[in-house]
DNA sequence: GCCAACGTTGGC
DNA sequence: GCCAACGTTGGC
């Protein structure tokens, strides 16, 4: 990636067990953001290190309450995981920027058949995802949210 | 709380 | 470099 060139906005998904990391404790960090760490997976990684200043993403709370609960801004690109030493894992940061309307449930995405591609619903187990601009607009709208917020 | 799917680890 | 074992994830 070059230097101060701003690519399209791209879209991302965050999945979290909220016992463990939840949105309250993501708003609650504010506009400093939080390195989203302890991933240790390659894919999730790759991800991760695709992701640029500024992108959206969703913020998924898995566990008994499978939904799409807030968005969240990338707040910085990757960077080394200060949680290991292990110099193969990076992490982003994220901050939240506004909670969803509507929590927008995993049934509710699977019942849509456009959405029936998304990793959430072919891969459950990836924990951040690209989500597609196509698809950012259709959660969105169910989300009550303005896309380009 | 169970279990299937998956990904990483480590022995060979 | 293969593959079995193991740990983890996440939906149900």
């Amino acid at each position: 990636m070059e230097e101060g060139y701003l690519g399209p906005m791209q879209y991302w998904l965050f999945k979290s067990e909220p016992s463990a990391w939840s949105w309250q404790e993501q708003v609650a960090r504010g506009d400093a953001g939080e390195q989203w760490d302890g991933v240790r997976n390659y894919q999730a990684r790759n991800v991760m290190r695709q992701m640029a200043l500024g992108d959206r993403g969703f913020f998924y709370h898995s566990q008994a309450e499978r939904a799409i609960v807030g968005i969240v801004e990338i707040c910085a690109e990757a960077h080394p995981d200060t949680t290991t030493d292990d110099p193969r894992w990076d992490c982003v940061d994220i901050r939240a920027v506004m909670p969803v309307e509507a929590p927008v449930t995993l049934d509710a995405i699977k019942a849509d058949p456009r959405l029936a591609d998304m990793p959430l619903v072919r891969q459950p187990r990836l924990s951040v995802q690209p989500v597609s601009a196509e698809a950012w607009r259709i959660i969105c709208d169910m989300a009550g949210v303005d896309p380009s917020s």
